[in-house]
DNA sequence: TTGTAGCGGTTCATTATTTGAACCATTGGT
DNA sequence: ACCAATGGTTCAAATAATGAACCGCTACAA
């Protein structure tokens, strides 16, 4: 591994419910040495990646990524189509809507929307890293990627959530074609219990899976119909937003789910 | 230079106008060799940093940055404490004020806000980076950072940004203690013409200067009397809200710039 | 008060990675 | 058909990263 990657893989130790780590804490999560980890923070430092709170004290996310974030979104304002897109599918379910976004091997929220339909609701949190192999996103992203991707993502230790999290790399695996098949990936209760969710595979213009598109529900509320009428807007809604953002599924992705492509000719 | 700081410089080289970059072009701006940059791409690229658009074409910035600016806002919730005191400042003057804070080398604005006071006002652009030679925000900083720091930004090419910009270092430099007595930078005309500004220094926990607080007017309508009020309502507030993001002026600033502190005993 | 275990940070000989000139294969313009 | 760009790759030589052991310091306990 490089030493760019070694410095930027410090980042992912940070967290929302980590927001501060320390020198001797960081070597030991990551496995660098601390002398290592020392000079790599320093670098982040000196570019407003990372910050120390005292004199000699913790670490924490720098105020660069205010800067370049603003930058990416002025580039690319996906926040502004994605959110509108789940607008819409919250309010037309009555259910949570989601967006997750692969950031390297991380797949995190992005943005999601609630609806008042009903008293109870799922609960997103922003930035939130999702897993890949225990989400209805994750499994959906898993199922339109590289083979190569996958071992590397099945190869590691999958945490087990719940006590319905599915962590046997061979049975995951096995899931996969018929994800890709159907188009839509399944949840139940696999990251949090009580939870089903329901998610399709968003694309960018080289047909390459960047994230996932989901709803949301309590497991107590949901019927064969309301399953039914969430696919349906999921699917229709979602292949919209990816041609929105510029993007386009895959030739193996189930054709009777893609977006009216805009007539040529005619 | 490290490795890893030659990665992040990289990502210097996107901006507002310049979103997208070529591997060469990137490679002759930077000054490392092409094979080095390309590697460094990848290395970004792998954990979202950069993405490439089409198939082996240009770079821009990857979504990585929302997810951790949004983290980052969530340990630090700056830009709201910042945004609120820039209204205040902005509806006291009736001009525009702002915010921009210090990424490494690079000032950046942060935040700003608008005055519906006149039918002329100075604009902003989000995370447009400001010389640090050429605005009173950068003046204000550079007054308030290591003589190290200051030999290294002056040393650099210093770009004429209009006819009124001081591009001489030794100039800049004799103004600097000026600035530091009176804890207030100005530029008339330095870094957009026409345009008249006012800018004092934020401070973090360790006194150290983190970026300014400025307000601009249109050089047609300053006056002495303007003037004097928005000094006396930049300092203030300004002072005030260093102190809600956790931090404390060095020593050396003048006392009767200030914020009350907590009284402590009795 | 003294002892100890942790912290962030530093050193420097050893080691592994980065570097860059020259090289492809493609693309776009003339 | 040509030329001059582009993004990307190679591999010996040069350079930077590494990590065990070491500071000085703080906090807590005996």
């Amino acid at each position: 591994m490089g030493t760019a990657s070694k410095a930027l893989s410090l980042l992912n130790y940070f967290t929302r419910s980590t927001p501060k780590i320390g020198l001797s804490d960081l070597a030991r999560h990551s496995g660098y040495n601390k002398a290592t980890v020392h000079r790599l923070l320093s670098e982040l430092a000196r570019h407003g990646f990372v910050e120390q709170i005292g004199s000699g004290r913790e670490y924490r996310l720098g105020p660069a990524f205010l800067r370049l974030a603003a930058l990416r979104e002025n580039a690319v304002p996906m926040r502004e189509l994605a959110t509108q897109t789940l607008t819409e599918l919250s309010t037309a379910t009555g259910e949570t809507a989601h967006m997750s976004l692969l950031n390297g091997d991380v797949l995190s929220s992005f943005s999601y929307t609630y609806s008042t339909a009903h008293g109870t609701m799922v609960m997103m949190e922003d930035a939130e890293v999702l897993d890949l192999h225990a989400t209805s996103s994750g499994l959906a992203v898993l199922a339109h990627s590289s083979s190569q991707y996958v071992d590397d993502i099945l190869s590691a230790p999958l945490i087990k959530r719940t006590p319905e999290t599915e962590t046997d790399p061979d049975v995951i695996r096995a899931m996969l074609p018929g994800i890709r098949a159907t188009g839509v990936a399944i949840s139940i209760g696999g990251y949090e219990q009580d939870v089903h969710s329901y998610a399709v595979p968003v694309f960018d213009a080289n047909s390459a899976c960047i994230g996932a598109v989901a709803v949301a529900t309590p497991v107590a509320r949901m019927t064969d119909i309301l399953g039914e009428q969430i696919i349906s807007e999921l699917t229709t809604r979602t292949a919209t937003l990816t041609r929105l953002l510029g993007g386009f599924p895959p030739d193996t992705f189930p054709t009777f789910l893609q977006a009216n492509p805009p007539q040529i000719g005619g």
